[in-house]
Parts: structure tokens; C-alpha cells; sequence
RNA sequence: GUCCCCAUCGUCUAGAGGCCUAGGACACUCCCCUUUCACGGGAGUAACCGGGGUUCGAAUCCCCGUGGGGACGCCA
């Protein structure tokens, strides 16, 4: 197949926020799209009005599109293949639908969802499997049309070839389906509607799907696309479904096992490009050995479905927080600031009154704690006067002997610096006031350093004074001091 | 229950018959760096689910157990 021919496709239903399992679908089709140079086709399955609605359909939308996929053809951007949106292809699953009727591949059932729930029970408690017993195979046509007439609504059932399937699985490789494994399956609704098995098929078939890359949960749906594809004489695509993204008890990840969503890992300062670092690590390994943070551009480049994991593998919250720490200490700084704003702007961190120059120098200051860029303003806060107090840990500080020698012994420093130098105070600057300070107190090591810290942060922890005192200047700095010994 | 899938440190994984005394990462512990915290560096604890084969040789291949997961819907 020449390389440009393939064509993937990501296919939520949008009936909420993308979520992580599905974002490592979208991933792994994007990236196995870009590896080869196909094309990546996104399609809403929003065939449930239940539980699909247009606003869901925006958020997902808007987390790809954050996650920074983009797609050749989809909603909003069209395609040769359009609509993109299953719902504004009624018409088109109608006609195939019944071109299987006319054929007698398909037939009205008029079962009710009650009589139906019961055999299922019963025959799960019997040890069977679960299927259709084919009571409205046994109505003529001519009666199904009549009751129809009449008003009665029936599905339409598929009628399900009695044989065995064996499916070439990307990932998988060879899986066979026995011959009773499913029973006639509904293809459309009582309502008209179709359902999603008869959907994908009918559009991966006319969109040109080449690869059907999805979660091991489709696995047993395969059998049915497959009698579907036959039913029609048309080829099959490749398929490929990859394991499961488990939560910390194993069972497949969902809301009761914490965040789950893309959207809040967004809101709750996840870098996108660490979430993908992370994902794709989840079911795939590099062929670069114990390569773990890499670009997204060496994630297109190595990707291959070679390199997928069969066994399922667990959502681990705390690593994912370390490889985002690994990201916000390597990330280019204009960006990160640019980033950060929006928690900046949500704390009680007055920062209307500092340009951003100011604040980047400060955020690059303590970027090196900083686990998701919700942590900043907490960080942040020994820059800003308006939250600058002496802190719980620092208080003992206060009463070291040394401390109210050192304090005073700063000020007078500070205060020469400034009608010699000004506001103006550099790293060197004060690791001379430091000199000079360490001489005045006769204080050293800790007594010395301690107090000058409680003194100008308020802390008894954090980033090393010479990096913080240039960001306060010299009569912020005095003013510190000012505050801490007078009280005020 | 039936069918399907899966099985290496607590977790993510490397490993495609000898390179394995099983490697890396997260987490944890200790040490170093640091006049603080963090970062960083180093070290350590920790795994081939069990049983049978096949083979000179098995984490790797086969079978059987066991365990876990998924699917059995007029959801996708």
C-alpha cells in the first residue's frame, strides 16, 4: 500500500468530555496518520439522541484540538467525504439499510424491549450466551409491511451468518470468533435511528478507512462489522484494538477512579505535551531503549503499532504529575509565563501591578518546584508584598539570637546600597551585602542565613536568596525588613 | 454464566530461545550536592502467576490451570 493511501479516523461520541482513554486513541491514530503521511479523518457518532448533544460535541472538539491534533477531515473543516456527523447522514444509512432488507439479509422485529430484557436474563442464568432467538424471523414480509402500515414500530435486525470469523488483528494478531458467538443484531431503531455497529461500517467503508485503530472494548463488535462488510461485498478494513487503560483497582478507568477527563488535567495546569508523553507511554514503548520524555516529533517519527502492548496497563495520577514537572522545568520560558497567567489571574496574587517580564523572572526563579502550573501563585507568593507575613515555619526564626543583629545589620546595608546604587540590586550586589552583613552581626552559617531569609520572603524554605532578591529590588527589600521589625 | 482478550518489580515498561546475576522510569529508602526547600547526581529495596511439556538451553515457543479484564444493548 503506498504510504499516502492510508486513512484513520478518531470517532467519539460526544456525550461528554474527551477522556483519557480516548485520548490515547486519538493519539495513537494521529500518530500512526502523520508516521506514514496519511490522513486522519475525525467523525461524531452522535447517533444516540439520548445522550449526544452538540455541547458535549464542542468540548471534545475543543480538548483535540488543545491536545493539538489536528485533523484533515472532520466537522467544521469538511472533507470529500462530508458530513462528518452522523446524525446529517440519516438518509445515506436508510438506503443501506434497506438494501439489506430488499436482499433478505435483514428483517422487522417487533419484540418489545421488555420480552427482550427477559430471555436475556434467562438465558445468561441458563449459561448461554445472550441472543436473539429469531421470533420475528418466522413473519412474512408481507405481514412485517402490514403491521408497519398499521403503525406498529418495529427495529430492523441483520440476520447473522452461522459461521466462524477470523480476524487479522493489528495488535491482536489472529482472533477467531465461533460461529454462534452473535445472534441478529439491530441495525436500526425502532425510531429510524441507526446503531453504531451498521453506522461505522457503512462509513468506514465510504470514507475510505484503511485502519480501524480502537480500543479492545470494540473486540467482540468486530464479528459483527465483519458479517456486515460481507453482507455488502466490500473489503475489510485493517483492525487493530488496543488494550484497555485500567484505574488503580483494574477495571477500565472511569470518573469514580479520580480525573479522567482531558479538560480538567488542562484545567488543573497539565501540560499538553507532558499528557502526551505520558499517554503514549501507555501501551507503547519507544524503539529507542528506556527513552521515556521525548518530542512529539520523535513520538511521530518512532511510532508503529509493532510496538503496542497486549496487556492493559494502569493510570498512574503520580507519574504523570513528575513527567509534567519534567516538562515545566524544560519549557520555553516566554510560553510557560504565557501559560501560567490564567492561574495567576484566578489567585489572590496581586499581579496587575508587575509586567510580565517580572513575572516570568520570577515563575523561572521557582519553576524548578513546580509539579502542574496550578502550583505557581503558591510559589509565587514571596515575590509579592501584598502576601508578604512571616509564615508558620518561620516563625521560630524570629527569636534565634542572631536574628534581630542580622536584621538590623541588612537594613543598614540595603540602606547604603540604595543612596549609592539605588533600587537597582543585583546578585552580586548582595552577596557583597551578605559579606558586609556576616561582618556587622558577627553571625554565620545558619544564624546568619536563616534570618536574612525569614526577613526578606517571610519563609524559612526556598529558592536561593540571590535569585529572589533581584526580582524585590532594594527598597522593596528595605520595606520587608521594615514591616517584619516594626510589625507594621 | 457464555464468548473473547491478556499475564515481567506496587505502577508504566524493556525483553521477539543463549546477550538475563532480568534493564530503564515513577513511587519509596539512604547518600551526595546545597548555609534552607526544591532541582540535580549516586546507591538500594522490589518482578518473569503456577504446573506440565518442546529444547543442549525458556521470561521468551506449546498445553493445562489460575488470576485479571472486556463483551454479551433499540450505548458507543
Amino acid at each position: 500500500m503506498v504510504s499516502s493511501d492510508v486513512r484513520v479516523r478518531f470517532a467519539p461520541s460526544p456525550t461528554g468530555y474527551l477522556h483519557v482513554g480516548g485520548a490515547r486513541t486519538v493519539l495513537y491514530n494521529w500518530l500512526f496518520a502523520r508516521h506514514l503521511g496519511g490522513k486522519f479523518i475525525l467523525r461524531i457518532e452522535d447517533t444516540d439522541q439520548e445522550r449526544s448533544t452538540r455541547e458535549a460535541e464542542r468540548m471534545q472538539l475543543e480538548d483535540i484540538r488543545w491536545m493539538g491534533f489536528d485533523y484533515d477531515e472532520g466537522p467544521e473543516v469538511g472533507g470529500a467525504y462530508a458530513p462528518y456527523r452522523q446524525s446529517e447522514r440519516l438518509d445515506l444509512y436508510a438506503k443501506y439499510a434497506q438494501d439489506l432488507l430488499a436482499g433478505d439479509r435483514a428483517y422487522y422485529c417487533f419484540c418489545s424491549d421488555e420480552v427482550l430484557d427477559t430471555k436475556r436474563e434467562a438465558a445468561m442464568k441458563a449459561g448461554e450466551t445472550p441472543q436473539y432467538d429469531g421470533t420475528c424471523l418466522k413473519i412474512s414480509k408481507a405481514d412485517a409491511l402490514k403491521r408497519k402500515q398499521a403503525g406498529e414500530k418495529p427495529t430492523v435486525r441483520f440476520k447473522a451468518p452461522v459461521r466462524e470469523y477470523r480476524l487479522h488483528d493489528l495488535v491482536r494478531g489472529e482472533v477467531v470468533f465461533p460461529s454462534n458467538m452473535v445472534g441478529d443484531f439491530v441495525i436500526l431503531r425502532n425510531d429510524g435511528m441507526p446503531v453504531y455497529n451498521f453506522c461505522v461500517v457503512i462509513d468506514d467503508h465510504l470514507m475510505k478507512i484503511t485502519h480501524v485503530l480502537r480500543a479492545e472494548e470494540h473486540l467482540s463488535n468486530t464479528v459483527r462489522q465483519m458479517m456486515l462488510y460481507e453482507a455488502y461485498g466490500w473489503p475489510l478494513p485493517q483492525f487493530g484494538h488496543m488494550s484497555l487503560i485500567l484505574g488503580a483497582d483494574r477495571s477500565k478507568l472511569s470518573k469514580r477512579h479520580g480525573a479522567t477527563s482531558v479538560h480538567q488535567y488542562n484545567e488543573e495546569g497539565y501540560l499538553r505535551e507532558a499528557l502526551l508523553n505520558f499517554l503514549v507511554l501507555l501501551g507503547w514503548s519507544s524503539p529507542t531503549e528506556n527513552k521515556e520524555i521525548m518530542t512529539i516529533d520523535e513520538m511521530v517519527r518512532d511510532f508503529s503499532l509493532d510496538r503496542l502492548n497486549k496487556a492493559p496497563s494502569v493510570f498512574d495520577p503520580v507519574k504523570l504529575k513528575w513527567m509534567n514537572g519534567q516538562y515545566i522545568k524544560a519549557y520555553p520560558l516566554a510560553e510557560l509565563t504565557r501559560l501560567t497567567m490564567p492561574f495567576l489571574k484566578k489567585s489572590e496574587l496581586p499581579i496587575a501591578g508587575h509586567d510580565e517580564a517580572w513575572i516570568a523572572r520570577a515563575l523561572d526563579v521557582i519553576r524548578g518546584n513546580l509539579e502542574t502550573l496550578a502550583d505557581a501563585p503558591r510559589f509565587l507568593r514571596i515575590f509579592f508584598d501584598e502576601t508578604f507575613d512571616i509564615e508558620p515555619d518561620a516563625v521560630a526564626v524570629k527569636s534565634e539570637p542572631t536574628f534581630t543583629a542580622v536584621a538590623g545589620a541588612l537594613k543598614a546595608a540595603l540602606e547604603k546600597h540604595l543612596t549609592g546604587a539605588g533600587d537597582n540590586l543585583t546578585s552580586d550586589d548582595f552577596a557583597k551585602i551578605q559579606d558586609q552583613v556576616k561582618v556587622a552581626s558577627g553571625a554565620k552559617g545558619k544564624g546568619l542565613f536563616m534570618p536574612m531569609r525569614v526577613v526578606l520572603t517571610g519563609h524559612a524554605h526556598g529558592p536561593d536568596l540571590k535569585l529572589i532578591v533581584p526580582l524585590l529590588g532594594t527598597k522593596r527589600s528595605l520595606a520587608r525588613i521594615e514591616k517584619v521589625l516594626t510589625g507594621k
